[in-house]
RNA sequence: GCGAAAGUGGCGGAAUUGGCAGACGCGCUGGACUUAGGAUCCAGUGGGAGCUUCCCUUAGGGGUUCGAGUCCCCUCUUUCGCACCA
């Protein structure tokens, strides 16, 4: 027989949502508690990833219950984006109306599962309630001057006239129509997250996140402590800065390496129209596909620009040469090449036969220019380098930096990896940049009383590949609120990931229409005490979340420093060892598990494969197996449930009970301590679940209940009634119904943790394990507080460890209290 | 190439502080029961041998230790991140 689940669910579901247990404001006496599990994008289909993630959240929302906590677990939905707006035009629909459609199928899809989300606080990041307030912020960067336009390149696909990531551009084609893709400059808006990077390094705040993710972060950010240097042009009144981690190589520049993107080159470029051999080598580099060109193995290319600069502290003419080899994103996009100490330039100087200046020789063995062959990059004494020849080179770093910064050729500064966040999309799908460009005034921003910009929803997406917005007239075409004049409506709507850099907040008062949270109410909840998400979001999501966080503390709308005092990143769930994917066709329907065997027996499932932070391995006979575990908890606890509801009034401490029975009350204390520790401090769900397996196991072995003593029948109603408990935050209808049988008015939540003795953990007698040089050769009983001497001579006598030792010498014995008695012998 | 993590039965995984390797679950083998089930219950299940005993076993090799899956060194493999970072 299998117990009625789906009755069950529905039931509790209903009671759960009529008594609003997950519906908590700001009053109550409990302290706080806030779990967030990543929004997802409201695709339609819930896979198994979804129910993987969110049992997660779960569990650690219905503990933090028991525990007495205040529980707020929102949910909303990530709405907008090219996904929602393709999967529209796949079935030739408006994004409105399929996103819509697809998070009311969602929204009933979590329900079915049960999940303690707070539905009175959902948001969609496509409605214009919330999305009002994402243009609101974008003012307020405006202001501070945190968000800004600049021009920047951009991968442009001229017959889908839009602009295409990266990972769009195959082999320097369109991934969709494979037209070529050229390099464009384009206006983009930006945040300048730069402006927090030093900030952003500073994990102090951060009580739990993975060491993983950190150092990714740290990584990405990757900051840089050097020098910034001006070489002056031989002609004009330019100069080219550099930034140099190696100021102690300063006197050995022979060149100077600029991408063709450089300002710099560009103006050379307008400068020199008829120059064929200089303009064919730069549109060839630019156009070079982005990821072949910083791969490693791409061979250095460059040509003379013809132009010279000059070596601020040796006055040494420096040629100029544009490379593919430098990177114009980073640092101030050019290198001071000092062929000598770096490998590149070395590189490069053999190739184009340029010359060479040794600044650092060798200590152990001399260096020649005519013999090297590789850049010495190991330290030693500065030679050739004016007054600081015979200086050891890590002391130069710091003289020649202090004397470039005395002369007012450069400074000594940190440089950062990290770029600033572009969030210019040519989509329609997005929330629209609230920004009028008038001809008269340029940039103006929509008056607050005009927000929010609202998505026009009279466009036919996927009839032009170009942005939609571009051809609704009535919206693109207004008065400028400066002049009154004609003008247009910026058309770049925002990436996505600006939704999701403040949603956390929002949560916190998702339905105020003043303001973007009441800082009274936000400041209850923040920060996020724990976030539950994927490890792809590592450095993008959780980066932007972290500047956004602290760029609204520092308009005082929050006070939380960090918005996610802990983080956990849930593993995937694999099928075959790979990702369940569409275009691999091993999705499961969880939809499917849920109608035959119940959401608690794949909740349960889920959390049982794997620890929440490694991936997990589907397995229909794993369900199986969950699904038999619930099903034999419940025949425990019903078939029995007039002797344990008899033996729960009963006391359970009296002595005169049979050995077995010792053992189970010794399981049943050491059980709940195992699965206290395993659910709480670990969060390791997997083993928590293992303990509750294993006392079921020794519940399940008590045969004959009726045939018990009073004493013996008390502990065995104890053993059982912990079951509902342990399941309650992994399978919690099941539980609750278990619990109700057992006479509980209660929701188990309300009741608490479940609680151990440790009283009834203490053992009389234990098993010591004799080893002989690290083998097992024997066992004893004796009590775990047994005196040492005693004991050793009691390992002495044992039949086995006795042959064992004949002609051989003991040399030492050592004994480890309560486990185990280790002899070193010799011949 | 650099950085990080990992490698344990037929499978998912456990071993938290250096202390009986393989908890728990799946699968498998044998048995019981039978209203014949995707049921339940009992016993067994790392490998090997001369089977109450012994040997081998945590990717491979070495080391430290009374004792190593765990610590150290080398090698291999896998996964992830970064990748001309000046």
């Amino acid at each position: 027989m299998e117990y009625p689940f789906s009755k069950i669910e529905n039931k509790w579901q209903k009671i759960w949502n009529e008594r609003r247990i997950f519906n908590p404001d700001e009053s109550g006496p409990k302290p706080k508690y806030y779990v967030l599990s990543m929004f997802p994008y409201p695709s339609g289909i819930l896979h198994c990833g979804h129910v993987s993630n969110y049992s997660i959240g779960d569990a650690v929302a219905r503990l933090k219950m028991m525990e007495g906590f205040s529980v707020m677990q929102p949910m909303g939905w990530d709405a907008f984006g090219m996904p929602a707006e393709n999967f529209a035009i796949q079935h030739n629909s408006h994004p409105r109306i399929t996103t819509e459609e697809n998070i009311a199928v969602m929204h009933e899809q979590f329900d079915s599962l049960g999940f303690g989300f707070d539905w009175d606080r959902e948001i969609s990041t496509c409605r214009p309630d919330y999305y009002v307030w994402g243009q609101h912020l974008f003012k307020k960067l405006y202001e501070k001057g945190l968000a800004y336009r600049k021009k920047s390149w951009q991968n442009w696909c001229d017959s889908c006239q839009t602009v295409l990531a990266n990972e769009q551009v195959e082999n320097g084609r369109c991934w969709r129509c494979h037209a070529e893709v050229e390099q464009k400059e384009m206006e983009q808006w930006f945040f300048r997250i730069t402006k927090y990077a030093e900030e952003l390094l500073d994990f102090s705040k951060m009580i739990d996140w993975p060491e993983r993710v950190v150092t990714m972060q740290k990584n990405w950010i990757g900051k840089s402590e050097g020098t910034l240097v001006r070489f002056p042009l031989e002609e004009g009144e330019k100069s080219i800065e550099i930034f140099t981690t190696r100021p102690d190589t300063v006197y050995g520049v022979t060149f100077m390496a600029l991408p063709p993107e450089h300002p710099l080159v560009q103006k050379w470029l307008a400068e020199e129209p008829d120059n064929a051999e200089l303009h064919e080598f730069c549109h060839k580099v630019i156009n070079e596909d982005k990821i072949l060109r910083s791969a490693e193995d791409t061979t250095k290319e460059g040509i003379f620009s013809g132009r010279y600069c000059l070596n601020p502290l040796s006055g040494h003419r420096v040629q100029i040469w544009i490379t593919n080899y430098v990177l114009m994103d980073y640092g101030t996009g050019a290198v001071m090449a000092v062929p000598a100490h770096d490998q590149r330039d070395f590189e490069f100087a053999k190739k184009y036969d340029i010359p060479m200046l040794l600044v650092i020789q060798n200590p152990e063995q001399n260096l020649s220019l005519e013999t090297m062959q590789e850049a010495y990059i190991e330290p030693g004494i500065n030679v050739n380098s004016g007054p600081f020849d015979g200086m050891p080179n890590e002391e130069g770093k710091e003289a020649i930096s202090r004397l470039i910064e005395e002369k007012g050729f450069g400074k000594t500064t940190s440089t950062y990896r990290l770029r600033d966040w572009g969030i210019s999309r040519q989509r329609y799908w997005g929330n629209p940049i609230p920004v009028i460009n008038c001809p008269k005034c340029g940039v103006v921003m929509v008056p607050d009383e005009d927000l929010p910009v609202l998505l026009p929803d009279n466009v036919q997406v996927g009839k032009t590949t170009a942005n939609p917005l571009l051809s609704v007239p009535e919206w693109l075409e207004v008065k400028c609120p400066q002049c009154g004049e004609d003008a247009r409506r910026e058309t770049d709507t925002m990436d996505t990931f600006v939704d999701s850099s403040w949603y956390y907040a929002r949560f916190t008062d998702p339905k105020n229409a003043k303001m973007p949270f009441d800082p009274e109410k936000t400041n209850y909840w923040m920060p996020v005490d724990q976030y539950i998400g994927g490890i792809e979001h590592a450095c993008m999501h959780l980066l932007y979340a972290r500047f956004i966080g602290k760029f609204m503390r520092d308009l005082g709308w929050l006070e939380a420093d960090e918005p996610f005092a802990r983080l956990l990143t849930q593993g995937m769930v694999l099928k075959d060892g790979a990702k369940m994917s569409k275009s691999k066709g091993n999705m499961v329907d969880p939809g499917y598990i849920i109608d035959r065997f119940g959401a608690d027996t794949l909740r349960l499932f889920l959390l049982f494969a794997s620890p929440p932070d490694k991936d997990s391995e589907w397995s229909d006979d794993g369900v199986m197996g969950a699904f038999r575990f619930l099903n034999r908890v419940w025949r425990l606890i019903e078939s029995n449930l007039e002797p344990i509801k008899r033996g729960l009034k009963l006391s359970p401490d009296s002595s005169e009970i049979s050995a077995s029975m010792r053992d189970l009350r010794f399981s049943t204390h050491s059980a709940v301590k195992k699965w206290l520790e395993d659910s709480l401090e670990r969060m390791q769900y997997n083993t928590a679940i293992a303990a509750a397996m294993e006392h079921l196991n020794n519940c399940v072995a008590v045969k004959n209940p009726e045939a018990l003593s009073e004493a013996e029948l008390a502990v065995f109603a104890q053993a059982c009634a912990v079951l509902p408990k342990m399941l309650y935050p992994y399978a919690p209808h099941v539980a609750e119904e278990l619990w109700q049988m057992l006479g509980h008015e209660t929701l188990i939540h309300e009741d608490g943790l479940p609680e151990y003795d440790e009283r009834h953990l203490v053992r009389e007698l234990v098993t010591y394990v004799v080893q002989i040089n690290g083998k097992v050769r024997g066992k004893l009983e004796a009590a775990p507080d047994a005196d040492q001497e005693e004991l050793k001579t009691q390992a002495l006598e044992v039949d086995n460890v006795k042959r064992s030792l004949e002609g051989w010498t003991v040399k030492k014995v050592i004994v480890i209290p309560g486990k185990m008695i280790s002899i070193a012998a010799g011949k």
